[in-house]
RNA sequence: GGUACCUUGGAUGAGUGGCUUAGUCAGCGGUCUGCAAAACCGUGUACGGCGGUUCGAAUCCGCCAGGUACCUCCA
């Protein structure tokens, strides 16, 4: 399975050429959300990058394993807090049962995930469907001596790892660095030492999420389950592990350090993140009150949207910048991505239609590589869509009769574009789903009638009659296009 | 304060030593059209500042300025 694709491993901090482990097979891990809240803009990229990289794992071959999980337990409020995690203090908040919120949220995100074509995992799973899996790797951490008990409570120890390995690997971090910029916090006497985190944290009596151990009652900590759960499903050496950019300091670093620490080994073999998404230049976050929810972008409904935007303006906004880089979201921008998102399925629905000549006056050789090349260049999907553009300036132009194609160009372009557009770049042209339907096909034999109409008109030079029937149909949401071949619509 | 990264034309966003004025959106001019819309053609010559390396730098190095993220719940 030759290729040379390219991904960038936070680890080396370049790029490398992807070999998986155990070809044809790839496992990849992916930090998944937190079910405390709505998913906003945030969750959206790093679930569609990956989604990107999982098609096109598959579409090369590969026989991939993704798993993402849910993390319904253990990310603590405080590092030494009352013992309440987010969850539990939720569910306080609003007199439900924890995993009744944590349920909620799942389902609710699945259902955004789907909104934007994000295909569903291989595996899900559940940070409170695999307490025994990181009790076991908390005791072999134990055993081979790189943490302590104190108060019912396990530390790992930063500092006696740190001088058999380095701890801040990712993240470029020197341990005495962290010692003199750690925050002093309450709780700081169970530990050795303030840089030291929990592996399993004994829980006070009014937390209600909470688990027997050979410690005490209560529940891990928040960088076990990762470690726990690829393990599990993926192997100790995997291929494939991501996150966003925010994740690699603590939560990945100290994967890092508990998998070598249980095993005597790293798991991961590429680190990939993605970066963050910024609201006017400025981190979303709920105490910024810049927060925008999935839903209420496809709705609509924030202060800060000045219209809803579909969930594939969404995606495509997302896949116009490369993962690695920061995007800006504003509605101009979102605007943009719209506007040229119906460009590109506008060119590829011609397609269609289009007939087909002797020869072709467009040369569209080589689109596909080039398009491949910049996949295989560490996903670089914006030069993918510069180049589906570039080709749409052709289909277009023909489609002018300005150009002519020939039938083998013009099912190149179709195959290419559905490749790219549907299959790996995992767009959905909302506007013509659902053509097949019963009623919508009687739908669009009452428009062809109604045009058929104007028609008439225009050619009678009833331009009164003719503009009327336009004018209503626009305010009613249609588009309405004359050209050469007759009319053309679209809602 | 420490660590990592970033700074490209009106907006967005690729490019990482010369051979792209990438692409998208917006603007302007034109073609087409009964008028529109769409489309097509043309068009603005950008790379934070200063210094260095080089025949040559937006691209490498140094310094400065500005910004972001992480170090604390967050993708």
């Amino acid at each position: 399975m030759e290729h040379p694709l390219q991904i960038y491993n936070t680890l080396s901090r370049k790029k490398e050429t992807f070999i998986p482990l155990h070809e044809p097979f790839v496992g990849m891990y992916v930090c998944g959300p937190t079910v405390y809240g709505d998913a906003h803009l945030g969750h959206a990229r790093p679930a569609i990058t990956f989604d990107i990289l999982f098609r096109y794992l598959k579409h090369l071959g590969y026989k991939v394993r993704y798993v993402r999980n849910i993390t319904d337990v253990g990310h603590l409020e405080h590092d030494a807090d009352s013992g309440e995690d987010k969850i539990a203090k939720k569910a306080r908040l609003e007199q439900l049962e924890p995993m009744e919120v944590a349920q909620y949220y799942i389902n609710r995100y699945h259902h955004a995930m789907e909104a934007l074509n994000v295909l569903p995992s291989s595996i899900e799973p559940l940070a409170s469907g695999h307490i025994i899996e990181q009790i076991e790797l908390v005791k072999r951490i134990l055993e081979h001596g790189y943490a302590y008990e104190s108060q019912g409570s396990v530390y790992f120890d930063v500092e006696k790892y740190n001088k058999e390995h380095r701890y801040g690997i990712l993240s470029g971090r020197n341990i005495e660095e962290m010692l003199n910029t750690t925050r002093a916090l309450d709780g700081q006497d169970e530990k050795r030492n303030p840089i030291d985190f929990a592996l399993w944290k004994c829980a006070q009596p009014e937390h209600i999420m909470r688990w027997p151990s050979p410690w005490s009652d209560g529940f891990p900590g928040w960088h076990c389950e990762c470690t726990a759960m690829g393990r599990k499903y993926l192997g100790e050496r995997f291929d494939i592990h991501g996150g966003g950019m925010d994740l690699i300091f603590p939560h990945h670093e100290c994967e890092i350090a508990q998998a070598v620490a249980s095993e005597g080994h790293e798991m991961v073999h590429y680190w990939m993140h993605n970066n963050m998404i910024t609201i006017n230049g400025q981190k979303m976050g709920k105490s910024l009150g810049n927060f925008i929810t999935l839903e209420e972008f496809f709705a609509g409904s924030n202060k800060l949207l000045t219209q809803a935007y579909s969930p594939m303006t969404i995606r495509f906004f997302i896949l116009q910048a490369h993962y690695r880089s920061t995007v800006d979201f504003s509605n101009d921008a979102l605007q943009a991505a719209e506007k040229g998102l119906a460009r590109l399925l506008d060119a590829y629905a011609s397609l269609e239609k289009l007939k087909a000549s002797e020869s072709s006056s467009v040369d569209i050789k080589g689109l596909r590589a080039k398009c491949f090349e910049a996949m295989n260049d560490d996903l670089n999907t914006p030069i993918v869509i510069s180049h589906l553009f570039d080709a749409t300036r052709a289909i277009n132009s023909v489609k002018d009769g300005k150009d002519t194609i020939s039938e083998a160009d013009l099912q190149e372009l179709r195959e290419v574009f559905h490749l790219f557009i549907f299959d790996l770049l995992g767009l959905r042209d909302e506007a013509r789903s659902g053509e097949e339907n019963g009623s919508i096909e009687a739908f669009g034999k009452a428009m062809d009638l109604l045009l058929s109409i104007r028609q008439q008109a225009k050619a009678n030079k009833d331009w009164a009659t003719s503009d009327k029937i336009r004018n209503e149909l626009t305010a009613l949401g249609f588009t309405i296009k004359d050209t050469k071949e007759g009319t053309e619509w679209k809602l």
